[in-house]
DNA sequence: TGAGATTACTTTCCGCGTCAAGTTTTCGGT
DNA sequence: ACCGAAAACTTGACGCGGAAAGTAATCTCA
């Protein structure tokens, strides 16, 4: 009645990496979140839709395509959009060559917050990742997400 | 207007480190969260304060201290708290040397449940974890997110 | 060329989790 | 012994994000 019976149970040092993942994955991005919200009034997934719009050819994508690239659902991206679009960093218009499609643009005023929002979230991020490790150890950490995140990955996504 | 005037962005070393980062914080908890709903009817958050409270000495915790070893706000654990109840699987009454503080106690049906449930999660996380990592890449993750998670820490938090 | 299937969103409904405020009990100092 | 402060929850209000259903445009292919 005091030990689980389990045969495949985590052993001490599993235990422990198991839980450091855990914290790592409870706090990190509560951290990156809250940095956002203060300095810039927005959440993490919109910083990150902003940030992925500006970094496509003319500022501009589909918003399926946005939405594989930020790892949202369409109905979470359509309604990150809806309040981008009311806050004037962003416009949304048909796809001239499939009506079906959606394109998300940067407005100048997006343009203008993603340059002035993104040294900070970078900063965070140094702050919170690479600031704590080695080179060597930075290297390892990712290579071993990049491993984990494949095999939790969604439908057989290996995109990238 | 096409490149970031950032003075310390990241490279592209950093820059896929953190990608697989952000994919592993996006999915894991998403597919760990899945697997116990669809298997047992339970949120992670759900299954980490049952089985936090599985590992205490009588089955039995003040919600404060359940509070900081599942990492959940005492809001959210009263919530979680009120479900399980709700559920049969544990009962709440006050401390006696402290009636402040209140002490969950697993029900015999939440003790079953715990050890129907376990294998199956713990079968998870070796699946999306632990079987894709080396012995030496899982040391590694583990001494990283280590790392990390104490810098992302909430408060000074460095408990343990 | 004209259903029926597919693609791409959008919207509605709902649960989860947070913050702030409220309640009860205990502690600290006089 | 008493009053103010602190501790330990609980609750109300609110935003986030997902699943499923709804809508509109486009393809497929007979």
């Amino acid at each position: 009645m005091t030990s689980i019976p389990e045969a495949r149970w985590l052993d001490q040092d599993e235990n422990r990496t198991w839980h450091a993942v855990w914290k790592l994955m409870t706090w990190l991005p509560a951290r990156l979140d809250a940095q956002l919200r203060a300095d810039a009034g927005l959440s993490l997934a919109d910083y990150n839709a902003l940030a992925e719009i500006s970094a496509a050819p003319d500022h501009t994508v589909r918003l399926s395509e946005l939405a594989a690239s930020t790892n949202m659902t369409l109905s979470h991206l359509s309604r990150v959009m809806s309040r981008l679009e009311t806050l004037g960093w962003v416009v949304r218009y048909p796809d001239p060559t499939d009506g079906r499609s959606t394109l998300a643009h940067l407005t100048d005023g997006g343009w203008a917050k993603v340059v002035a929002t993104a040294p900070g979230h970078v900063e965070a991020v140094r702050r919170y990742l690479f600031d704590n490790l080695s080179a060597e150890e930075s290297r390892a950490l990712g290579a071993a997400a990049a491993v984990v995140a494949s095999a939790a990955a969604p439908t057989g996504s290996a995109r990238e």
